[in-house]
DNA sequence: AGTGTATCCTGCAGGC
DNA sequence: TGCCTGCAGGATACAC
């Protein structure tokens, strides 16, 4: 998707302008990209007024008076808005439709349909949130903590940082370039970090995301703000697709190895795998 | 508990 | 230009 910092910065777009508006109607123009009957979705969100719009691991919060909208964005996800009452030129594939009682229109729109957007109550939503891994820039997320969570799973370092019930907002990109720059192989059983690669990891995974949310996020093709802007986070990935280039802190040519269903990418010097034995 | 595979869907790039 | 293949920021279900 976009990841975390892709929802932060759609996030804090629409909180600029989304509170205090009240939502006249719902258009749900796609019914495959929302959760449950969509004439429900609609009904669960008409009339209600939007208080503040938030994200919790890469997902994007609108919480209204009694129900939240929950927004994954897929692959492809993006919210637009637009003050007028045009059609966005922006949006190029909408799938729901939010009419505002001003006249202005928020747009959820989505080439490839593998978001999903779900309404939901103050139970469902406690207990979707507490189905979420931790913030990974959140207070509590400290060393040791991402120090447990690894000493609990064999499974490689990347694929444990992809699993949003472990931790919540990192996605493929920024797992390969915090690895990067941690200096550890992505196929690393979690469990075998030592203290000081945990350490390292941490430091590298908070760092990038908050570069990335500094930059807008990252642009490969489909992504865009709530303002319709790209991220400029692309220019600074050092391993992310750049398979073949030389690695730009030791001249190595970067690999693409493929696990897990998914590319990653590392260079071989400085991300050396363990010895064999 | 972990992995590989398939699925949802569309668009784009590259090879021929 | 067209046709084909492979690939893509994600999540989930399945068999093994």
């Amino acid at each position: 998707m976009p990841e975390l910092p892709e929802a932060e910065t759609i996030a804090r777009g629409l909180d600029l302008v989304l509170p205090g508006r009240t939502v006249r109607s719902v258009e749900v123009l796609r019914p495959d990209v929302v959760r449950g009957p969509p004439d429900e979705f609609a009904g669960a969100v008409s009339g209600r007024r939007i208080r503040d719009v938030g994200r919790r691991g890469k997902n994007i919060v609108l919480s209204l008076d009694l129900v939240r909208v929950v927004v994954n964005l897929g692959m492809t996800g993006r919210v637009l808005t637009s003050a007028g009452a045009h059609p966005d030129a922006r949006s190029t594939h909408p799938a729901v439709v939010f009419h505002l009682e001003d006249g202005g229109r928020a747009t959820y729109d989505d080439v490839r349909r593998f978001g999903m957007l779900s309404a939901l109550g103050p139970r469902a939503w406690r207990r979707w949130t507490r189905s979420l891994g931790p913030e990974p820039l959140g207070r509590t997320f400290t060393a040791a903590r991402l120090g447990e969570i690894l000493a609990a799973s064999r499974a490689p370092i990347r694929s444990l940082l992809l699993d949003q019930r472990r931790i919540a907002g990192v996605g493929n990109i920024y797992a390969v370039e915090a690895l990067w720059a941690a200096r550890i192989d992505p196929r690393t059983p979690a469990r075998l970090l030592d203290p000081a690669r945990v350490a390292r990891l941490h430091r590298a995974l908070r760092r990038v995301l908050r570069s990335a949310i500094a930059a807008g996020g990252t642009t490969l093709r489909n992504y865009r703000d709530a303002s319709g802007e790209e991220g400029r986070f692309g220019r600074a990935l050092r391993a992310y697709g750049r398979s073949g280039e030389p690695c730009v802190r030791c001249r190595a040519p970067v690999e693409r190895i493929v696990f897990g269903g998914r590319s990653a990418f590392r260079c071989p010097r400085c991300q050396p795998g363990l010895p064999a034995r």
